[in-house]
DNA sequence: AACAACCTCAACCGCATCAGA
DNA sequence: GTCTGATGCGGTTGAGGTTGT
């Protein structure tokens, strides 16, 4: 029966990764860089796929990468970000440094999602009340005269400007990071 | 002490998007 | 413009640990 079966990926190794193959793939990264995933795999010699090397390398092994011990500031900074951006932990995680959004996501669904459904059973309101924020959130943008780049979208929130490029803080966009912060101050009040 | 129920988190999967040929 | 492989993302799963009975 195992006769001319063809190579497939659940040939590739899973489950938990060993100090010894984490030790290999950094290796690798460190002589290589951080791409080409597939490559790397097969220079480390690891019998993984490249998928799995990613995941390893930016939940666990990067460079500066915390675990654990979320801070109450990120706690409350996770929860003001997951209410203007929804799920998206890539770009909640980019604003927490040294955070992989998989730990992001994680803490969300074991612990501020309960904090969260809690809230809104005491506040009914609270769940209109985030969507009115996010109704604020996109005029307000939009009244700052961003009107250009407002295609792309989130579907679930009718927010139709490009909230990536408007939440990128990587290219001293003071702009951004001021007003921001002032609508999560605004915000307070709708708690 | 033993077992069940619950919780946490690392890892996998499928899909969408991007980039190069 | 199209195809294909690589990459990134969010949802989900399951093993191991913890807590409650």
């Amino acid at each position: 029966m195992e006769d001319n079966v063809p190579p497939k990926r659940s040939e590739f190794n899973k489950g938990a990764w060993t100090a010894e193959e984490d030790r290999r793939l950094a290796e690798v990264i460190a002589v290589h860089g951080a791409r080409k995933w597939r490559t790397i795999a097969n220079i480390a010699g690891l019998n993984r796929c490249g998928k799995s090397c990613r995941l390893r390398w930016m939940n666990y092994l990067r460079p500066n990468i915390k675990r654990g011990n979320i801070t109450d500031q990120e706690e409350d900074l996770i929860l003001r970000l997951h209410k203007l951006l929804g799920n998206r932990w890539s770009l909640i995680a980019g604003r927490l440094p040294g955070r992989s959004d998989n730990e992001i996501k994680n803490y969300w669904n074991s612990h501020l999602s309960k904090k969260v459904n809690q809230n809104e059973k005491q506040s009914g309101a609270s769940a209109r009340q985030g969507c009115k924020s996010q109704k604020r959130l996109v005029e307000n943008a939009k009244e700052q005269g961003r009107e250009e780049n407002t295609s792309a979208g989130c579907e679930d929130s009718n927010i139709d400007f490009d909230m990536d490029e408007f939440f990128d803080f990587s290219n001293d966009n003071t702009f951004n990071v001021e007003w921001v912060s002032r609508f999560l101050q605004v915000d307070e009040g709708f708690n």
